[in-house]
DNA sequence: TTTATTAAGTGAAACTGTTCACATTAACTA
DNA sequence: TAGTTAATGTGAACAGTTTCACTTAATAAA
């Protein structure tokens, strides 16, 4: 798979719906490269490789290529996901509203602690640990994001990969890797590592000074 | 600059101080590859772009590894940041104990909203909006976390290069772009979006499920 | 000493993703 | 109907990284 090309494809996604809430009803690669910042031969390219074509002179169909993109991102299933630590930023993510929006659910969190949250403004339900298995199993969960302290990560990583978990987004600074047998199953794994966004942006100022001087 | 090239630093960075805190005093391009989970031809080729020595058999001295990277990430100078926008994600960073081991300081907080965080819990400073540029420039902040609702993300991007941040962590789903002028500054922006995570976590699932049939 | 071994150092090949240049086709124009 | 234009579609050149294969230097062993 091509870089960035999922980043682009989701900038496509997020703007060709709002093409459509507008009453367009067919797009140029040209525009679209325009609002998604890259040139149009990108576009193109892109679209050519997932095989998704347009009409010589006449653009893309929005419909056409709003169905083709949600089958490639995978919105024509529920996107769905539980939160396991909801602590500082575990608790912000479960207040968050605006997943919504993109389709993506957070159906429930979990915590040895089930009272970090006060129900009013929390519409989501929060569940003892012990209940991870029965829950994941019983809500088909596919997707978890893990945001425990960093001690607990690869014991719970292991622990949800065992229920059936196969994406994690991990904010925890540990780099969670698959094991062989994990690999097998295709465990998709993002780390957020905000310490580490911050250690780089550092760097990167550091470096311009230099070149500068 | 050579792509994850940063990335692996940091990771050398952080091994290696766990090395030295062992009592270590010389490592190899081997054992510091295996410790990142990269080969350590990568290992020897990013210290030879980066003028790093090592003795030939004798691998790297720790303490001149250190020096090294201390200067190339800037570690050398402060590295310190402000929060604007001290609500949920913005309060769960200010209260984050875990970025002092990386040597990154959180200065002060920024909102419209003062009262926003109880004093016990929270050690750092929270200012009103309108002390932003006074803040900025007494403390000579060069990076600042943008953690503000969404609407309010691009206004205040520019009022704080204006103010003279040139490092941006944002938390926020607007992609904030540095203009003309603000490119010849070399203002250096990092998006965290979370939600876009999510929707690359469900697109490789999908992918991956897709092969599989 | 001489030889063998170990690990650093590096130019070049291989690979990956992006950009370019141009072929293709549909629609419009005269 | 022939010619022009506006857009898509794509093989190939290009650029940036990573990996490979080999050279070099230091140390240890014989
Ligand atoms: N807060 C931040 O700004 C920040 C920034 C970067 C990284 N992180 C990382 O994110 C993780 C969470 O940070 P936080 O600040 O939200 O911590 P926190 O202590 O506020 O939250 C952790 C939560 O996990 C729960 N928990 C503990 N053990 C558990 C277990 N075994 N199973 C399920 N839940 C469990 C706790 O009850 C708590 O609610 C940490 O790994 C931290 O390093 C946090
Ligand atoms: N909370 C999440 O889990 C989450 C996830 C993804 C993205 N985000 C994004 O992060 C941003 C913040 O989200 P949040 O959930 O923390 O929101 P929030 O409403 O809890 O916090 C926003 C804070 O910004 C302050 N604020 C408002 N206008 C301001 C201004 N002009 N100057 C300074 N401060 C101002 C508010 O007083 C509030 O404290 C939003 O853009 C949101 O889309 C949040």
């Amino acid at each position: 798979m091509h870089g960035d090309m999922i980043i682009r494809i989701t900038k496509y996604y997020r703007i060709l719906h709002k093409l459509k809430s507008l009453g367009l009803e067919r797009v140029f690669a040209n525009n679209l490269g325009d609002a998604a910042g890259v040139n149009a031969t990108v576009v193109r390219k892109d679209f050519s490789l997932l095989k998704i074509i347009g009409q010589k002179r006449g653009g893309y169909e929005i419909d056409n290529l709003i169905a083709s993109l949600d089958k490639i991102l995978g919105k024509d299933k529920p996107q769905e996901a539980i939160i396991v630590g909801c602590g500082r930023i575990g608790g912000a993510l479960m207040r968050y509203r605006g997943f919504a929006s993109d389709g993506i659910k957070i159906v429930a969190g979990l915590d040895i602690n089930t009272h970090v949250c006060d129900e009013q403004e929390c519409p989501i339900p929060i569940y003892p640990l012990e209940q991870l298995e029965e829950i994941v199993k019983k809500k088909n969960i596919q997707v978890a994001i893990l945001t425990v302290p960093e001690q607990e990560a690869s014991d719970l990583f292991r622990r949800l990969c065992e229920a059936g978990v196969r994406g994690f987004l991990n904010f925890t600074p540990i780099g969670l890797k698959a094991s062989k047998d994990e690999e097998d199953k295709h465990i998709i794994i993002h780390n957020v590592n905000i310490a580490l966004e911050l250690e780089q942006i550092f760097y990167e100022l550091n470096i311009s000074d230099n070149h500068m001087l």
